[in-house]
This record gives structure tokens, C-alpha cells and sequence, in this order.
DNA sequence: ACTCACGGGACAGCCCGTTCTT
DNA sequence: AAGAACGGGCTGTCCCGTGAGT
């Protein structure tokens, strides 16, 4: 079932997976709409007809590159029942290459972006990180009902530990331009997953 | 014993430390020589006489944040022999606070900054990613061979895991303004120094 | 019929306009672009989208002000047939007042700006002077022609004791803040034109 | 007899006269402090020692600039007693030549520069046309005390003719690149002490 | 008597975000 | 949807005048 789209609404959509992508690598500063308008190859008014604002394109940017991430991180895991695959699974999801959004991870790129002064992006990149922490928590509280993982698992922090871990080593990664960091971290947490939360038993 | 500055070095160092927190916390792109000014006290001939450009100006702040902050994450270590509790003494300087820099980690900060387009503030901080990098994997090494921890262990890794855990968990600290991920992170670091270098012997 | 113009044509010869008489009273290093903007009301931006420098308004501005000026000091001549009357028409026509452009003669006060490091500028007024040396030229020899000027004058040489001595006059008078020196000027030139020029026989 | 200088004062003349030929060629906004030190091989200080501010340092090195050229137009004038040789004198004197100060007349150069917003200068330059215009004018009446110029002669107006053809010339042999407009009006001046100032019986 | 470092202030040209007119 | 128009901010430069040092 495809969406049919206006014409209108396509370039709209054009737009945004543009700027999100431009964003991502440069920045908010440090992209400006001359660059999109070069990337899309409409002038100022075509653009501004769509978006009200630099930030209001710039927050449907990031939910796009966010939501186009997920997608990727989070392929294939709704058909595995078991969380500890399930999470291994998604581990693993973070070293499919190359990503679909250059310029590394946006959560990540935004919240630094937006850390000071730009409340909307901000509140977006909160809103994203809550949904991803409760994701990770969820299943690793699946798992200890299920009896997968041994009771007494800090589900948070778990997640905590989980996200800070990965988006870190995709810092570590970039900054060197080379991927071992972070495969390292998904060898690690995957170890970790069967080595330290699984029930002995049934290791 | 007091180092005696002239009053052009002096201006100098001056603005170098308040453009370290200023970039530190708004970005290089968000930040303009206006915002410096205004922190400085300083008209624009007065920045300009001491830098050529902004990027020279963002250049040394960046290492002034750097060696500040690392003064801190530094601290006391020197005097700890046994490399197991100097990496844990390091891990705790972490949550000494608040940072003597505002705005967060500047490796972080600037890494994302720099990535495009500013290829001087970006081999910087690959410089300091590397010295970081080798301080920890030294650590290690040094611990291997006294015994310390057991052998057979990949430095370099465990260097990219502590390093990634950290700033990971500072992003995520930062995002929710909340130090709990720091402090979580700090936690399990030390106890997987614990439970998982440390010779089995020893422990 | 009034001419139709674009809404951004209008303010672009609204910048000229007032940017000649600016550029004309305080000369062009005297006068900055922020004088510009006072006068006209308009932004930076505004300006430098209808000029690429501040050399290209002011080539423009000394355009505008020497066709103002000029329309004055020609006002009525082309309907004289005889030289000598329209000669002394061209004279009389210097003390029509308040000038239309402020501070004196353009020709005098760009020449004196541009003689030195600005050669477009420099390049107009020679031009402009030119134009002004021809005309009067033109009309002695054909004076000469019908008869009404005795043969024999060198008209390049009268046009350029008419001008001299008109600009001369024009310092003289800017300096004192009276316009005696002038009135004297146009009246000897025009004693001249009759009792010189003209043919003993028609007088 | 040789004036005896302290070092200063020497300095001091020294940067009065370099200075007046820089003022005289780029006029007052156009020749910066900065200039005058790559002519003078002085620092700022050493500028600044001697002077209170540009400005006054400009006013005295427009009184030197007039009192040089004003002693190459005197030349030799003391000594004649006639008014009209003397007058025609005064006028040769005018194609002497190079120019003792490069950059044309000091007179008309820095009437145009401090026409608006200098008003110290602006009153050097009125005495320096009113001591000039007075000499020329007390020649005219010495001439019809005497009896060698016809009386009835306005002195001022005569002096402001000559004056105003002179400055005038000199501005279009300026524009020009071309001393003929100047020796024209010389030639023309001369003639007219003959023909029309002098005495019908004399001549 | 002079040097040199220093800082305040203005300026030119550029670019960006946004609106208004087609 | 295009694009002209405009307000505003920013960078880097220059210049003037001061003051500490020599």
C-alpha cells in the first residue's frame, strides 16, 4: 500500500530527509538554509512556503533522522520473543552499515546542538531518549518476569548503561573515523547480556 | 610561586578561559566573537589584537578546556601506584563537581563541533582522544605486566570501552540534566575493574 | 507619464540620491556606509543587495550627482540657438540656488577624493570633464562658424578658462561661505563672451 | 646663519613636513597615522610625543605646506617694484616646477577636506585665502595709487578672479595630468594685467 | 626621546533568516 | 513555487590614542 502524496506534501517530505541529513553532519549553526536550498534546489520562498522556520524544519528533520534510525536499530527485533536476542539483536542492528544518516548517531548530534537555547530540539531529543531507555528497560523487565534474566535487574539503569555505551563508542568512532570502537561496545554488551544479566541456569 | 604575566598575556589568558566556557557550552558555530566580547569586557580590537581569527581563538580555548578539565580527571593520580586503583580514582574524578568547565565534556563538545569543516580544532581533539587514550591503555599495561591484572588483555580496547562509557554517560547526564548516568557509569566501570582485570588471585 | 519602477529600483536610486549628497559633502573615505544607512533608513543588507561595494555607490552617486548638476547648469540651452546666448545662459545658470546638490560641485570634490587609489572614480570625472570641455568647445566653434564668435579662437582653450575659472570661483566661494566669488566669476565671463569673443562687428 | 635645533624639534619639523605631503596627496581621512610612520620611520609614540592628536598634527602641516608653496609663489617678488611685473611674477611663479609639495595646492586640497567637520583646519584655510587674496588686492592698489593700474578697479574682485582662475586651472591640470590648463591661465592672467589693468596711457 | 604593546571603536563586506511580491 | 527585498548580525581589519617601559 503506498501513500499517495501531493505534490506539495512530496516536496515537503524531500525537504525534510534532505535537511535532516545536512543537519546531522553540520550541525544547526552550522547549516544553513542556503545550504539546504543548494541540496534541494528550490529557492528561499519554496522553502519557506512548507516550513515556517529554520527551527520548525530543523525539528521535523530530527524526528525524521530519528525515526529513520530507529528503524534501522530496531529492524527485525519485533519478531524475536526472547529479550536477551531480542537486545542482542539490536546491538548488532548499530554496525549495519553504512548508516542511513550520515554524520553519526542524531540524538546525539541535536542534543549537543541544542543543549543550550533551543528548547524545542531539546525537548524532541529528550522525548526520543525516554522512548529508547523505556524500549531497552521494558525488555530487560520482560526478561526478568520471563525468568531469561535473573531478578533484581536495575532496569533503568541497565538502559543507561546500555545507550551511554553505544552512543559513546559512536562518538569514539566518529572522532577517529573508525568503527572499532563501537563494534567493540556491541561485542561487549553483548557478552555482557549473556554473561552478567542471564540467568546462570540457563546460560 | 607566581608566574609574572605581562598585561597583553594576561588579557590573553584571559579571554582564552572565558571563550573555553563559552564554546564549550554554545558550540563554535554558536558562538560569536560579539559573545566573547561581551563576556570579556573587551571591544573587538582588543580579541583580535591577541588571535587572528576565531578559529585560532576556538583552537586554544579548545586545549585550555582540555588541559583544565584533564587536570581534574588527573587529579591525584600521579601519587596512586597500582594502576587498578589509579583507574579507579580516575574514574571518580568524573563526578567531582561541578565541572570546572561549563557546558560538558569539550572533547565531546568539540568533536561534534568540528567534525566538518574545521579540520584544525578536529585534529585536536583526536590528539587528546589519543592521549586519553594512551594514559588508560598504559594504565593497563603497566598493570599486566606487575600483575596487577591478569594477562592477555587488549589495552586498547578496554581504553575505547572506559572512554566511551564515560562520555556516553556524560551525554546522556547532560540530555536529562540529571547525573545519574555519569554516576552509574562510574559505578559499574570500577566494579568491572574489579571483578573483571583484576587477577582472580588478587581479588 | 511617470516612469514605472520596481519596488527595488526605487530604493536603489533612492540610495544614490542621498548617497550623493553625502558623498559629495564629507568626500568618500569621509563618508561610511553606516552615514548611508542613517540617511536612507535602510539596514546593511539593504544597501549592499543593490551594491556590490562601496566603490560601485559611490561611482554611481557621483553619476547621479553630475547629471543633477549638469541638468541644471544646461537648463534652458537647448532651445538657444546662438552661442554667445546660451554661452552666458550656461554661466547664469551657475547661480541658480540652493544648488541641488549639497556641498559644492561634484566634479571638483570627486576629483579631488579619487586623484588618488580610486581609479573608477577617477576615470568618471576625467570623463565628466571632458564631456563638459566638449560642449563648450562645440559652441565657440560654432559660434565661429556662423559668425558670431571671431575666427581664430582656440576653443579648447576657452573651455578650459570658462571651467577653470567657474570651479575656481566655486572653491573660493565653499571657503568663504559666499557666493561673491562666483557672481564675479559669471559676470567677467559673461563681459568676456561679449567683449572678447564676439566679433567687433556684431557687438 | 643656521638655526640651531634641539632633536625634537628636529623630529618634529621632520614629521611636519613629510606629514604635509601625505595630508596634501590623500587628504586628511586618507592618510592614517600608519603612513606617516612608514614615511617618518617612527613609532606611534614617537608621533604622538610631538603631537596631541592627528588633527592638530594636520593643521601644522598645512600651515608648512602653505608656507612652502607660498614661498616658491613669492619667489623673488620682494624685489620688483612695479605691481604689474610683480603680479605677472606671482603668476609665473605658479608653473615653477615640480611642485614643492606633491599633490597640487594645499590650499584648495585641504579646503576640500575640511569643508565638513573640521573646523580647525577650516579656519587655517579661510586666514591662508585671506592673507593671498589681501596681497594680491594691496598689488592692485599699490598699481592705482600709483598710477600704473587705471583706478576704478574693485581690488578684492580682482583678487578673487585671480585667484579663482588659478586654483581652478590648477584642479583641471590636476584632473587632467596636464599642466596646459594651468599655463593657459597663466598666459591669460598675464595678458589681462596688460590689456585691462593697466593703464591705457602705459601701455 | 622613542618604542612597543595595548585596547577602544568604527568600518566594509558578507551572509543568514524571513517576508513580500509575483 | 520563485525570487526580489530587507533587517540584522557577524568576521576580520584598520585606525587612533594611551601608557608602560627603555
Amino acid at each position: 500500500m503506498t501513500t499517495e502524496l501531493t505534490k506539495g506534501e512530496a516536496t515537503r517530505q524531500r525537504i525534510v530527509a534532505l535537511a535532516a541529513e545536512l543537519f546531522n553532519q553540520r550541525g544547526y549553526a552550522g547549516c544553513s538554509i542556503q545550504d539546504i536550498m543548494a541540496a534541494t534546489g528550490l529557492e528561499k520562498g519554496g522553502i519557506y512556503r512548507h516550513f515556517d522556520s529554520k527551527e520548525e524544519l530543523a525539528a521535523e528533520a530530527f524526528d525524521y533522522a530519528w525515526a529513520t534510525i530507529s528503524a534501522v536499530r530496531g529492524c527485525g527485533l519485533d519478531s524475536i520473543a526472547d529479550p536477551a536476542t531480542r537486545l542482542k539483536q539490536h546491538f548488532a542492528n548499530f554496525l549495519l552499515s553504512p548508516s542511513p544518516i550520515l554524520g553519526g548517531c542524531p540524538l546525539l548530534n541535536t542534543a549537543m546542538d541544542a543543549d543550550d537555547g533551543n528548547p524545542v530540539l531539546r525537548e524532541r531529543v529528550q522525548n526520543a531518549l525516554c522512548a529508547w531507555k523505556t524500549a531497552i528497560a521494558n525488555a530487560v523487565e520482560q526478561g526478568m518476569r520471563s525468568g531469561t534474566f535473573r531478578s533484581g535487574l536495575d532496569s533503568r539503569a541497565i538502559a543507561n548503561q546500555v545507550i551511554g555505551t553505544l552512543e559513546g563508542s559512536i562518538v569514539l568512532s566518529r572522532i577517529e573515523r573508525n568503527d572499532q570502537p563501537l563494534r567493540q561496545a556491541v561485542a561487549r554488551l553483548t557478552h555482557w547480556v549473556d554473561s552478567d544479566l542471564t540467568t546462570p541456569a540457563r546460560q
